[in-house]
DNA sequence: CGGTATCCGTTTGGATACTG
DNA sequence: CAGTATCCAAACGGATACCG
């Protein structure tokens, strides 16, 4: 295990414009959850119940909060149907939603890379 | 504005397997500061003051836990040198943080277009 | 079903003071 | 300089109950 710079010619400047945009980043979709809501939606429109349950541990409170955000942000749309009588919920991206993939999928890598070598350590 | 799907052929089971890498990515690199430390020492090692200065902000108390967080974790080294007479400290970025670079460049890019975005939306 | 309201414990993180 | 200790406020988030 050596030492490693990413390169060896980032400015300081450079340096700090980075760390600000990433700063801005992981302040709208920074969190535990708003990401994963996105992931869930990824596959389709879903309703409320639903994306609990795909969530896995999300409460409604948090679930309902964090939609709002995503909505407010322009991530998601909430839609009411009504069908046969009984209203229904649905939630679904919208295509700025789409501009998180490289995020969501380079996160995905290293999640993966990461709990690989975690659990070939022990 | 219109309703959008990543790719239209994941599966459930795809889907929660990306949301589970997701979060075991999160709970690693998650919260405010740990990738921004990481970014602060992706230009050559920094002694404590330097990237507290560097990252504008954060407090002598959360700087010191996370980077002890870092070092667990095999992202960071920390170095005691003695340099005529005076202890001097030194944090370097280990090989390990490399396997971050796409996550770090994919929130750069994105932070920095979702800034311009909204700043043009006012 | 799709939430909201309330409560409350935990975590996060800033401020300040202090130490070797 | 390189932190640690203490205190405190705010954010996060789970549990439960409830509502239309």
């Amino acid at each position: 295990m050596h030492e490693c710079n990413f390169k060896d010619q980032i400015s300081d400047q450079q340096c700090g414009e980075m760390i600000n945009a990433v700063g801005d980043a992981l302040y709208v979709i920074g969190g535990k959850w708003k990401l994963r809501i996105i992931i869930a939606l990824s596959n389709g429109k879903k309703r409320f119940n639903e994306l609990q349950k795909a969530l896995n541990g999300i409460s409604a409170r948090v679930l309902s909060n964090d939609l709002k955000d995503l909505e407010l942000n322009g991530f998601v749309r909430r839609t009411e149907r009504s069908e046969s009588s009984n209203l229904l919920v649905e939630y679904e991206l919208l295509e700025y939603s789409h501009s998180l993939m490289n995020v969501i999928s380079s996160l995905n890598d290293w999640g993966t890379m990461h709990k690989k070598k975690i659990m070939h350590k022990d």
